[in-house]
Formats: C-alpha cells, sequence, structure tokens
DNA sequence: CGCGATTGCTGTAAAGCAATCGCGGTGCGTTACT
C-alpha cells in the first residue's frame, strides 16, 4: 500500500480514500494532516466537526502496519465511532471499555491481537490500568490517536486526571506517531496539548474558525427574572429546532417547563437524568422530535447535526472555549443561525465557584513522601496501590507502604496530585514509573506545587475576564471571538449585534509601535508572554503564569513595563 | 460568588425581615447490593 519513497503522493491517498471510506474529496488540511503522520510525524490537527477529522487517522491507519489506538472520552461516543468504522467494507473496530462484560473485552482485545481489528477505542481511565497499557504495548500500535483533544487540557487537571497521563502512556508503550484531533482550541490549549501528549516538532494544522452565518448577540440583564423571561421570549419566536445551554440542573428543568408552556416541544437533558432518558432526549432531538433541548454542558459532544437554528445561553460559560464549542453546534448547515448569550454579570460568580480547585498539601506531602521512599521510578498504579490503605478493594497493606502511615487518598486524588508534582517540576515520568527530585526539600517541593496551582487558578481566572470581555464589549463579537483563537479578521463581520448598532468601530490593528499581533513581549512582572490583540488604547496579552491580562496602552507606550522579547 | 430555602428574631399573634445555610458541572470505573 505504501510508495517505495515511504509516502504515498496525493493521488495514492484519493484513490484509497474513495476505496476504503467512500471519499471523493480531501478538506483542507486533511492531506497535509494525513501524509505527515504516515511519514511518522506527530499531527495536531484542529478542524471543524464535519472537516473530516476522523478520515485522518483513519486512512493513515490503513497506510501503517500495526493496529490504532483511539483515546476517546466518552463511551457513547465510542460507539458511534465503532458503527461508522463498521459500516465500511472491510473496516474492524472494536473498544474496551466498562460497558462490556469480561468476555466481550477479552474477545475485542483478541481481535486486536489477532490483527482482525485495526482500531482500537478506549478511555483514558483504561490506560491508567497497567494490564491494559501492557496489551497494548504488545500490539506495537502504529498510531496513538487522541480525539477531542481539549479535553486534555480541559479535563485533565481535575475532573478526568487521566487524561494528563496520555504522554508517559505513550512512552510506555513504545511512543506510536501521535494523532490529536479537535474542533477547538485556543492558542494556549493547542500548546497544552502539545506539551502534554509530548509531541515534539507536530505538524500543526488548523483552519479557519470563523463561522460567518452564525449571528452573534448579547443581551444583558439585571434582575434574574427578567433575564429569566427574556430567554423564553426569545426562544418562543425563533425558527427551530435549537438548544439552550443553562449552568446548573435545576435550571435546565426550569427552563424546559418555560418553553413547554409556550407551547414548544422541549426536553431537559444533564448528566443526573437516567441514561435511557438522556438517550431519548438525544435520539428526538436527532430526529426534529423535539424543538428545544435545555441542556448543561453534558450535552454536545459528538453531535453533528446540521440544522440547528440557534444556540442560546441563558448562563454564561466559564470561558470562549466551552462558548464556542457550544455555538459551534449552530447552522452547520451553513444556512443562518442564532448564536444568543444572555448575561448578567452576577452569573460569572458561579463559574468562578466551578473553577476553585486549591492544592491540597497533606497529599502533596503524602505523595512526596512515598515517591522519596521508593528509591526509584514508581508506576502511578503502584503509587495509588500504597496510598490506598485498608480500604476493600484497595491495595493490601503490608506490601511497602512507609513506616509512619501514609495518609489515605483515593486513587484519582493521587494521580492529580502526581500530575500537579509533574507539572511544577518536581516529579517526571517516562516508561518506567514516576520519579522525583529527591535534592529538593519536601516543604520546598509543596510550596513550588502550591504556586503552580494558584497561577493554574490565575490563569483559569484570567479566561473568564476574556469570556466577561465579550459579552461586554462594544466592538465586533466575532473580531473579538476569532482574535482569542489567534486568528485575525480584517473588517467588522456585520453579523453581529454591535456591527448592526453601528457602535463597532473597527478597532483592532496589527501593530502598534514596537508591538505585533502574536508577537512574544516580557512583563516586568508578569513575565514572559504573547500579544493576542492590539486595539486603540489597549493591548490583550497572553502570560505564560498568568493567562490573559488586558494593558493600557498609554501606560506600557515607554517600554518600561512591557516590551517585545 | 450568588441564589433560594430555612431558620431566627421580634414581641405578644401574626407576619415580616434579617441572618445563616447549603448548593452548584462535566464521566470514567468498580463495587455492593437488590
Amino acid at each position: 500500500m505504501r510508495n517505495q519513497d515511504g509516502i504515498p503522493g496525493p493521488e495514492d491517498l484519493r484513490e484509497l480514500a474513495r476505496h476504503s471510506l467512500g471519499w471523493d474529496t480531501f478538506r483542507p488540511g486533511q492531506l497535509e494532516a494525513i501524509r505527515a503522520a504516515v511519514s511518522g510525524r506527530d499531527v495536531l490537527a484542529v478542524l471543524p466537526t464535519g472537516g473530516g477529522k476522523s478520515a485522518i487517522y483513519q486512512l493513515a491507519a490503513l497506510l501503517l502496519e500495526g493496529p490504532a489506538v483511539v483515546v476517546s472520552p466518552l463511551i457513547a461516543l465510542q460507539a458511534d465511532q465503532l458503527e461508522d468504522l463498521n459500516a465500511l467494507p472491510g473496516m474492524r473496530a472494536v473498544a474496551v471499555n466498562s460497558a462490556l462484560g469480561e468476555a466481550a473485552q477479552a474477545r475485542a482485545w483478541e481481535a486486536v491481537a489477532a490483527g482482525e481489528a485495526k482500531f482500537l477505542f478506549l478511555a483514558p481511565e483504561q490506560l491508567a490500568k497497567d494490564d491494559a497499557v501492557e496489551r497494548v504495548r504488545a500490539l506495537h500500535p502504529s498510531l496513538f490517536v487522541v480525539d477531542e483533544a481539549h479535553c486534555v487540557s480541559a479535563w485533565g487537571h481535575d475532573f478526568r486526571p487521566d487524561y494528563l497521563r496520555l504522554g508517559a502512556v505513550r512512552e510506555r508503550i513504545g511512543r506510536p506517531v501521535a494523532i490529536a484531533l479537535t474542533a477547538t482550541a485556543s492558542t494556549p490549549v493547542r500548546a497544552e496539548i502539545l506539551e502534554q501528549l509530548r509531541m515534539h516538532d507536530a505538524q500543526v494544522v488548523v483552519r479557519s474558525f470563523d463561522r460567518p452565518n452564525l449571528r452573534l448577540e448579547v443581551v444583558r440583564h439585571h434582575g434574574v427574572k427578567a433575564k429569566e423571561k427574556a430567554v423564553l421570549d426569545q426562544i418562543a419566536a425563533l425558527p427551530v429546532p435549537g438548544l439552550l445551554y443553562v449552568a446548573t440542573r435545576a435550571g435546565a428543568g426550569k427552563y424546559a417547563r418555560g418553553l413547554e408552556e409556550r407551547g414548544l416541544r422541549a426536553a431537559a437533558y444533564h448528566a443526573g437524568l437516567p441514561a435511557s432518558e438522556r438517550e431519548r432526549v438525544h435520539q428526538d432531538f436527532l430526529a426534529d422530535r423535539l424543538d428545544a433541548v435545555v441542556a448543561t454542558t453534558a450535552f454536545g459532544m459528538g453531535i453533528d447535526k446540521p440544522n440547528v437554528r440557534f444556540v442560546v445561553h441563558a448562563d454564561i460559560p466559564g470561558s470562549l472555549d466551552s462558548y464556542y464549542q457550544e455555538i459551534g453546534r449552530a447552522g452547520r448547515d451553513g444556512r443562518d443561525a442564532v448564536a444568543t448569550l444572555h448575561y448578567r454579570s452576577e452569573d460569572l460568580g458561579l463559574r468562578s465557584f466551578f473553577g476553585t480547585h486549591h492544592a491540597d498539601e497533606d497529599a502533596l506531602r503524602a505523595v512526596l513522601q512515598v515517591l522519596r521512599g521508593a528509591g526509584g521510578p514508581l508506576q502511578l498504579s503502584a503509587l495509588r496501590k500504597r496510598l490506598a490503605g485498608n480500604r476493600p478493594g484497595g491495595g493490601d497493606a503490608g506490601d511497602g507502604r512507609p513506616e509512619g502511615g501514609a495518609q489515605e487518598l483515593p486513587p484519582r486524588k493521587v494521580t492529580s496530585v502526581a500530575n500537579l508534582l509533574e507539572s511544577a517540576g518536581i516529579a517526571a515520568s517516562g516508561p518506567a514509573g514516576i520519579s522525583v527530585d529527591a535534592s529538593i526539600k519536601v516543604s520546598d517541593a509543596v510550596r513550588r506545587a502550591v504556586e503552580t496551582a494558584e497561577s493554574r487558578a490565575r490563569i483559569e481566572r484570567s479566561r473568564i475576564d476574556m469570556m466577561r470581555g465579550y459579552a461586554e464589549t462594544d466592538g465586533c463579537r466575532r473580531q473579538y471571538l476569532l482574535g482569542y483563537f489567534g486568528e485575525e479578521l480584517a473588517d467588522p463581520c456585520g453579523n453581529c449585534d454591535n456591527c448592526r448598532a453601528g457602535t463597532a468601530e473597527d478597532l483592532s490593528r496589527a501593530e502598534h509601535g514596537a508591538f505585533v499581533l502574536h508577537g512574544p513581549v516580557v512583563h516586568a512582572q508578569w513575565g514572559a508572554g504573547v500579544v493576542m490583540g492590539i486595539e486603540e488604547d489597549r493591548l490583550t496579552v497572553l502570560f505564560d503564569s498568568e493567562g490573559y491580562k488586558t494593558l493600557s496602552l498609554p501606560a506600557v507606550e515607554d517600554g518600561q513595563l512591557l516590551r517585545p522579547a
């Protein structure tokens, strides 16, 4: 299947795509991504949904020897992906997850080992188990695919810490070529994906984030009740179907009832509902049996419905990354669609609450103690076991737990603490496991870890500030949104509320004095950063350890505080 | 951080207001019971 010189030419790929996947044309970016992967280079592809992200690893896998391991965040999503692949003649894909019985899992592993299945789908949690890692290593996979790769950055630090272990896992399984795929990733998110998955010199393919058919609007409110009424009134008057995003489960139920009272076919969707109900709402929405789904962030991943006419937010999300992800579900058919944000500044309080995670110093000390006492690298699984105590199902005591009684910690806590120690540069993980720099005093190590966690919290808060900035800007909202994703829109868009109202003057600049858009800078206090936006009177800079900051141009013009690097 | 619900106080019978409390999102996997 491969050319003599190693990398197949465009025509060969086209023929293979036609033959194996039934594809006629390549979308922009696909070809270069596939060729890079086949030639042994890691790939990060940021392409819109429907832009053919899956075809990248599918074709690359067909050209390489050995199976492709695909890390996919949701079991429901894995099921869809399997169905798509298995519908193609001659293709076979399997998954291993907790929804399958023991026998079915065994059959799946055997199918890949025997070469019958080319694709193996796993959630990151599967790869936290030594036996799964060992089995994957023995398969000599050609590709390590991370689908929905923004989850690495969005979930890895707290919610699903195994996402941050994937880089180490990749090394343990023989360092196959990595392909990371996502539809949404701002500059720092891309950098984090590359770093965490240990992708060096990767081919990065990014397509435009602009969705010109989405009309962007923000409606400001003061009272809670007034906002509720405005949301319901707006949706009752909009073309359907659409999505209403809310911050809480209670809100989902409340707004769904409100819409029903206004005669719409509406349903609530959140993680607290029984799986059968969630599935029913999902299917009813896809089949146009519902006018509106009122959902928390639980709804959306993997949904590719063309005719969504609106995505309305009753509560502001915690970042523009989340916001863009959610409004990106509207208007995929290219026809007009509306993205309205109903904004109360008080609603940002809930987002700061969701983003608050302080470092647990006792846990840090406990993990450090075990790592230092181990006398060498320790696999995370062993570390988890040693800190699990005597709880049923946990590791048995007396297998080397340090005297003096290390504190008991749940496995997931151990993982996030280990992640934090690695981000702080105190620990590092290689194929043999996690090791600590024993020359650093425990108290210093804890202090550095806490500082790292605080820096992350500042960055998180700055992302909320950028979301607030979007809600409060008088300029063109699309310029603001695209600028956040590192993309310049030369002129105001004409399809946002501010453009329509005529308040959106074109304030954006490509340079000001010595400052250049996307150019590196250094701040006296905040250190290194990159210019993300230049407006008439201010600069937006993304600092490595502080996140986004907006600085007044007159204040930085003398070069004392901020200078180009 | 902000909300809605609950409790507490007042001051003499019912209610009105302030202070306090609890809660809030995303999923994997494993396990202990019906």
